[in-house]
DNA sequence: CCCGGAACTTGAACACGTTCAACTGGGGGG
DNA sequence: CCCCCCAGTTGAACGTGTTCAAGTTCCGGG
C-alpha cells in the first residue's frame, strides 16, 4: 500500500459524489480537485483523465456484483432463476447510478477505449463475466445440448450487455421496463434451449451457434 | 433556398474532407472554419456544435441508402436476397467511413443525445428505416407467420442496428466480419420465420413477440 | 432613394480537460 | 548525521469546444 492511495481514494469518492450531485458534465475536475483538496495536477497523476475516474467506479461495481451473483447461486440451482438472479443484481447495483449511466455508456462504445467490453484491457473482467454465466448454466439441474453448451456463456453474457444497454436508454421509473424485461426474457431463453432439442430446429441451432462463433473475437 | 446554404454545404464538406483526413479528434472547429473561409462563430451558426457536422454527414448516407435499398427491392422479390441487399448496401455505404465511426456510435449511442436512434429527433427517420423493412418483407414472395408480421419490420431494423454496431467494432480487412456476418444470418433469420410456424414452436414467438413490444417505446 | 429588420458574419472571451516543469518532504544508504 | 532520490504534489499554461455582443450585408416596403 504506496503513500498516495488514500489521496487516490479519496479522489475517486468526490468525484463519484460529484458526479451524483450534478451530473458527469457539470462536474469538472478543477471542482473534484478542490473538493477532495488537492492540486488538479494531482488527480491526474492517479487517474489519467476524467474518464478513468468512471472507469474506476464502475470497476467496483463489477467486482460487486460478483459477489452478489455468487451469493444469488448459492441459493437455487433452477437455471431460470440464477439467470433471472444474476441479471436482477446487476440493475440492483447500478440502479443508483442510472442518471450518469449515458456518460459510462458513451465511453464504454468506443472500441478504442479501454472501457470497451472488447477492448484488450478488459479481457480479464470480459473473461470473468463470462465465467459467471458458465457457473449460472454449469451450476443449474438444467441441462444444455451439446451443440450450444460451449457457446452459451458467452450467448448469455452478450444478452447482459444488451440488457444493460436496454437499461442505459430506459427511462422508466426505477427502471421497471428492464426488470419486466429481463423477466419476460429469462423464462423464454430458458424456454428456448428446451426447443433447440427438437430435430427439426436443431440444424438451425447448428448455424446460430457457427454465427455467433464467428462474431467471437 | 436562403443565401447561406451554400456556406453551410462548404463548411459540412471541409469538415467531412478533415474528418477523414486527420480524424475527428484531430479535426479542430478552428481549423474547419478557417479552412472554409469562415470565422469560427460562423460554423456554430449553422451547426450548433461539433456533432451535428457528424449527424449531418450521417443524415446524407441514411439518404443514400434508402436510395440503394429501393434500387435493390425493385430488383427481386427472394425475401433472402432483398434483406441481404439492403444490409450489404448499408455497409457498402458507410465503408469509406469507418475510420471514425466510432465517433458517430459514441454520440448516437447517448439516449440525450439527438442523434440517437430511439430519440424523438430521429423519430421520423426511424420511421423511415422501419418502413424500409416493412416494404423488404412486404414486396416480398415469402409469407410471414400472422402473429410476427407486425413486429417483424421492427425486428429486423433493431438487427440492423446491431449489425452497424459490430462493424463499428468490425476491425477486419474491409470489414469482411461483418459481410460474412451478414450472409451467415440473413438465411438463418428467413429459417427461423419458417420455423415459426411449427406447432411446438408458435407459443414461444407468442411470447418472444410479447418481449419485443415490451421493448418498443 | 432610404430605412428597418432579419439573416449572416466576426473574433475575442470563457470554461473546460489536460500537460508539464518545478517543488516538497520523508525515508533509506553512506 | 547528511544527502539524495523519487513518489507525491503544485498551479500556471496550452489548445480545445462553445458563446455572445457587436458588426455587416441584403432585401422589401414606404
Amino acid at each position: 500500500m504506496d503513500r498516495g492511495d488514500h489521496t487516490k481514494q479519496l479522489i475517486l469518492d468526490t468525484a463519484v459524489a460529484m458526479f451524483h450531485e450534478r451530473g458527469y458534465d457539470a462536474t469538472t475536475m478543477r471542482a473534484v480537485a478542490t473538493e477532495a483538496g488537492v492540486a488538479v495536477g494531482n488527480a491526474y497523476h492517479y487517474f489519467s483523465g476524467k474518464d478513468e475516474l468512471v472507469q474506476a467506479f464502475y470497476g467496483r461495481i463489477q467486482d460487486e456484483h460478483r459477489a452478489r451473483a455468487a451469493a444469488v447461486l448459492r441459493e437455487t440451482t433452477d437455471l431460470t432463476a440464477r439467470l433471472r438472479g444474476v441479471l436482477h443484481a446487476g440493475v440492483d447495483l447500478m440502479a443508483p447510478h442510472h442518471g450518469f449511466a449515458s456518460t459510462f455508456a458513451r465511453t464504454a462504445i468506443d472500441p478504442a477505449s479501454p472501457s470497451s467490453p472488447f477492448s484488450a484491457q478488459s479481457t480479464a473482467s470480459a473473461d470473468a463475466a463470462v465465467g459467471l454465466f458458465r457457473d449460472v448454466v454449469e451450476g443449474s439441474s438444467t441441462t444444455v445440448p451439446r451443440t450450444l453448451a460451449p457457446e452459451l456463456p458467452h450467448l448469455l453474457w452478450l444478452a447482459y450487455l444488451g440488457v444493460t444497454l436496454f437499461w442505459v436508454y430506459d427511462g422508466s421509473p426505477g427502471q421497471a421496463r428492464t426488470r419486466a424485461l429481463i423477466d419476460s426474457s429469462v423464462p423464454l431463453i430458458v424456454r428456448l434451449l428446451r426447443l433447440a432439442r427438437l430435430p427439426a430446429v436443431r440444424s438451425v441451432v447448428a448455424d446460430l451457434v457457427g454465427v455467433v462463433r464467428g462474431v467471437r473475437v
